[in-house]
DNA sequence: TCGCCTATCGGGTAAATGCTCACATCAGGC
DNA sequence: GCCTGATGTGAGCATTTACCCGATAGGCGA
């Protein structure tokens, strides 16, 4: 049927792949003869479809254990809204988890007609929400990112969450154009002086709703990971209690932001604690639940995604 | 169909197994291990999860031929909105094929923020739909049945198409009172003369948007297989030159709905030809083309959602 | 033009999956 | 008390899938 068509496309055929595969539910023999293509094609297409997220599978049943969690959550730290999805087993990534409940989390912001400013951090997390997110139409809003996108290696992969969510949505977007972290307090000052800095940064402060990875700071932390911090100031903040950080803003176990370390350098907006319009972590693993904790004491986030395992040590914590 | 008996723990598990599979990626086997079960059991709560639609796929893609289609049906019928589904093949269900793409066009009508009456017809068509749309939260809108709910033989199990959505989107929703083909005109007439008819007729008829299913008139017609229609008023109508009909009301090839046999018994509201208000068709199907090209001619739907090999036979026809 | 390098292909195979069947359990009726 | 049908369970087995590997073709620089 699909014969005269001119050339299908690599990803029409996997997308076609596996939309006979997992909507259709044919096996993969008789979607090679469907497609004319070998056995060993079929299944590559199939897997194809899936790695680069043609596919999307969601949950439409809320699990008792996930909604008693959620329930908890919200009475213990007062949050507005908490989503608990489903763990994935002992060897599970959190982040994978925790992708489909964000995008769905995401989505329900996007879909409000009245057009919102929403403020986006970066992360594995917030990366993993955006590959898991359906396009929607949603041009009234406006995404402006929280955290500088000059990397100190000039890599930019890292930071184009923004931009991969505005693609989606086809919404304009306004990336933040100050260095993560600069090497000297001077450097931040005269980068926030500029004009244009400054119409972000005030873009960003008015946020309607944030959507935030948290990060951790023990050894392994992504900031010393990424390069964005030295290991003597991962030191000198861990010395003076840090223990997380969001959108690069450090804080210790109370949720206070520390006045030392990068924290004197870092670029963008932090996120006030208390803020009475939504801000919403992203987060899971057993390594942050620390970081989330102390950002959920002191309401840098209002609201919260997670998963089981994640929800159930913040709640033995507390 | 498990409605009426709710098992929370099976539907529980059953949810998990299906997460861990599809969104972990986890084999049987260590699900089974996770879940504590035997390896068959675990495949059991798998394979339940799909068939009572706890796990939802859907195609993040939109495949190059498809919307070939969708612009060329557009284009020949003058149709406000067109969405064709991927094929699934020779032995493959047309219903299935487009049932996700009919709930995201439901989806798409009850997030709008304004207030909708929609119309609604039934079918297996629209029960697909119903299966593979998602729980919304959308009791702005009014959900109105266009057909009886009155079977012959008393059975209602075919027309709980709404109640059903109601459900999901937890809106309010009117059945309409009456037999879907009475007896007699007479009989016909005299429940539309009650009063609580006559007010879910009056907002049938100012429905916003309408989602119909289209039906067929050859010999193996849906509304002689269901009882609504002898063989001989079959007969009747095939030789007045009916072809199809949405919501019971039979038409003829060009769209022209028939003034003989059920038609003078039908309860409910026939969907006007030619509205500016949304009328979508959700129906696919080799057999369906003639019925669905004769609504397509006098505009008694003016959208179609539909599959690739419909569409492809459709554009022939014309 | 040659030769290398990379991506893809198809065959083969071990692992994973789904299906059927025989049996256990249990509630309800005679 | 015993039958009986419905429902669920585990084992075995055929089918299907995922992955490894050598072969091959096309791109690209020397």
């Amino acid at each position: 049927m699909s014969r005269l068509d001119p050339e299908p496309s690599l990803h029409d055929e996997a997308a076609r792949a596996g939309w006979l595969y997992y909507v259709g539910g044919l096996t993969q023999d008789q979607i090679a003869t469907e497609l004319g293509v070998s056995r060993q094609r079929a299944q590559r297409l199939v897997s194809r479809a899936m790695a680069e997220g043609l596919i999307h599978v969601r949950l439409n049943h809320r699990i008792g254990a996930c909604l008693d969690l959620e329930a908890e959550l919200c009475r213990r730290f007062g949050l507005g809204r908490a989503r608990v999805s489903p763990g994935l087993g002992p060897g599970g990534d959190g982040v994978r988890a925790i992708a489909p409940a964000a995008a769905a989390e995401l989505e329900r912001f996007l879909r409000m007609p009245q057009p919102l400013v929403i403020g986006l951090g970066t992360g594995r997390a917030m990366r993993g929400m955006v590959d898991a997110m359906v396009e929607i139409d949603a041009p009234q809003h406006r995404l402006v990112s929280l955290i500088g996108n000059i990397a100190p290696d000039g890599s930019a992969s890292f930071f184009d969450v923004v931009m991969r969510i505005a693609d989606k949505v086809r919404a304009p977007h306004y990336p933040m154009p100050v260095p993560v972290i600069s090497p000297t307090p001077e450097e931040n000052a005269a980068f926030h002086a500029l004009g244009p800095v400054q119409k972000v940064v005030a873009l960003a402060e008015a946020a309607d709703v944030i959507l935030v990875g948290v990060g951790q700071m023990s050894n392994d932390a992504p900031l010393l990971a990424d390069g964005f911090v030295s290991r003597a100031e991962l030191d000198e903040m861990q010395a003076a209690g840090a223990v997380g950080e969001v959108a690069g803003w450090v804080f210790d176990s109370e949720g206070r932001y520390l006045d030392l370390g990068t924290n004197m350098r870092t670029g963008g907006v932090r996120v006030a604690p208390g803020l009475d319009r939504p801000s919403i972590g992203i987060a899971a693993g057993a390594s942050k639940v620390p970081a989330i904790h102390a950002a959920l004491k002191s309401r840098i986030i209002n609201g919260l995604v997670t998963d089981e395992p994640t929800a159930r040590a913040l709640l033995d914590r507390a």
